[in-house]
RNA sequence: GCCCCGAUGGUGUAGUCCGGCCCAGCAUCUAGGGUUUUCGACCCUAUGACCCGGGUUCGAAUCCCGGUCGGGGCACCA
């Protein structure tokens, strides 16, 4: 299964052995993003550790949508049953079946039937807040966790058929009253909730919280180890207890800790809240660091795979900077990049007695390849005048003599700085070289391409690239010269880009 | 208050289980140099770490004890 991923786990050995292989027949593991939106820079982690050692072992990986019903805060919204799968796809995650939780609710109903009847849960009708101080601090047993199956079987259908209201009534697991850990007393494992579901709508009041549903799910779905930020350990404990009580074999459990970008904040709700409000330009906006936007921008994939798996599955909570992805991005795509010259807010510069045979300036396409040939930029002299676009910052360090070179073409010497004005100078590069001249990059007034670039922080920019870019499709990845790293998303007028990195 | 977990350079990680091959490796960042008609790539160099205190041992980043600091949990969220 999937054996064209053989090689590429071949380079990534240093993460180690899942533990208790033997145990099972097969690895299988899982994704359960809760659908809240698309998956981001910080899902990344959880996603590739897992598709990862499933590659490793020939595996099975099962995408979960964790699509019980929520809460208030933390709200399904439909689009990200789309937007998941297309994050994945970005990713090269492959993933064998997918499942909807809120598809499995009757099993949940199944086994908490079956709890009761075995007095291993109750239905507690007490409020929450009485429950937490006179009950679980104090480690007193509330009324109702003495009730008998009868009594709790009513209780159960009373939930279901609506004659408790919503926080009325819930399910509780008889973790223990008196473990030492007040987290792991009597936890709930179902409530009612009367909120619609984007996928099954009001078919359902009563719904499952996620330790439960996973106790039950992780068994049977066969998944043999779990990868999960240890946000999640307490839950973990609380299936363990469900798979003793029914002598489920454990699957394996390992945790990493939180994962922190040093520049990038990363917030689902507030992206959602900019991209419905139209403050984003959509979920691809390089402000939502989603998947999606590093899509955009011409991230390669297996460069933040590399970073994520070099992180390995440490516990302790770290923060890491997008450098390190960017550094991985160049190293993978800097060879195959073509170059291109791309000037932000173009200043105009008149270029006097250039020689008549410069007509044309010939630019490698990539300076270690020549082989790959010529970018032919025409430069629309007429009588030894032309007028070319350089950048404001580089003329401002510029003074009245200084020599420099307008890069691939020739050298001038600056005449005027208002309005600029520089003479022809000389055309062999060693010429500015011997007098440490500044190489700039340029762009000729006539036939240059208007371009508008998003940067990282959603800001846009206005300039001009040499001509020729017209001709690039959209998807190209290119480097700006002494700019950086763009990703063409989309052609037209302007042509738009992405900014990557330097 | 109670429970759990962790601690290696600026950042991240390897080594810790089974003490010596670690005066601690790798990556990234930063600084400098080389090369290059880019502020990219490539090459070289530099700075820089085993939380603290005891103990065991010929020998401890690794084992033991005690601190300190940090993170997470104690939801009818995921």
């Amino acid at each position: 299964m999937i054996p064209s991923t053989a090689v590429e786990v071949e380079e990534d050995k240093d993460l180690p052995e899942l533990p208790n292989l033997d145990k099972w027949p097969k690895v299988t593991m899982r994704l359960a993003p809760f659908p809240s939106g698309p998956l981001h820079i910080g899902n990344a982690r959880m996603v590739i550790l897992n598709d990862y050692y499933v590659k490793r072992y020939n595996g099975e990986l099962i995408l979960v949508f964790d699509d019980t019903i929520g809460s208030t805060e933390k709200v399904i919204e439909q689009d990200a049953y789309d937007l998941i799968p297309e994050g994945l796809e970005y990713l090269g995650v492959k993933y064998h079946r997918t499942v909807y939780k809120s598809d499995r609710i009757n099993l949940f109903y199944k086994y908490a039937v079956d709890l009761i009847k075995r007095g291993d849960a109750y239905v507690c009708d007490c409020d929450a807040t009485v429950w937490r101080n006179e009950h679980k601090v104090k480690r007193i047993p509330c009324a109702c966790r003495v009730l008998d199956a009868q009594e709790n079987l009513a209780r159960w259908e009373k939930m279901l058929n609506g004659a408790y209201a919503e926080k009325e009534a819930a399910v509780r697991l008889k973790t223990g009253m008196t473990d030492p850990d007040p987290a792991m007393r009597d936890h709930v494992i179902l409530r009612i909730s009367e909120s619609e579901h984007p996928r099954v709508g009001t078919k359902y009041r009563v719904w499952p919280l996620l330790e439960y549903s996973w106790g039950i799910d992780d068994h049977e779905l066969g998944v043999s180890h779990i990868i999960r930020g240890k946000d999640l350990v307490k839950e973990g404990k609380i299936e363990q207890h469900i798979w003793s009580l029914y002598n489920w074999a454990h699957p394996e459990l390992m945790y990493y800790g939180r994962l922190k970008f040093e520049d990038a904040k990363l917030s689902k709700s507030k992206s959602r809240r900019e991209v419905q409000d139209g403050t984003y330009t959509g979920w691809d906006d390089p402000r939502t660091w989603s998947l999606q936007s590093l899509d955009r921008r011409g991230i390669d994939a297996e460069a933040v795979r590399k970073v994520m798996l070099d992180l390995g599955l440490s516990i302790v909570d770290i923060t890491i900077s997008m450098k390190s992805v960017y550094s991985e991005n160049r190293k993978l795509r800097d060879a195959e990049t073509p170059r291109a010259f791309f000037v932000q807010d173009p200043v105009w510069i008149t270029a006097e007695n250039l020689d008549k045979e410069l007509i044309e300036a010939h630019v490698p396409v990539h300076p270690d390849f020549p082989e790959r040939g010529l970018r032919r930029i025409p430069l629309h002299a007429i009588d030894g005048k032309s007028t070319f676009g350089i950048q404001q910052s580089d003329l401002n360090r510029f003074k009245l003599g200084t020599i420099f070179r307008l890069k691939d073409m020739a050298n001038f010497a600056l005449k005027k700085k208002n309005p600029p004005v520089a003479h022809y100078h000389s055309l062999d590069v060693e010429r500015v070289r011997e007098v440490n001249g500044p190489i700039i990059h340029w762009i000729p007034r006539e036939g240059s391409i208007p371009v508008e670039m998003t940067l990282v922080d959603g800001a846009t920019v206005m300039g001009l690239a040499e001509p020729g870019l017209e001709k690039m499709k959209a998807g190209s990845f290119l480097q700006f010269e002494r700019v950086g790293f763009v990703r063409i998303y989309q052609m037209g007028d302007p042509i738009q880009v992405s900014f990557a990195h330097k």
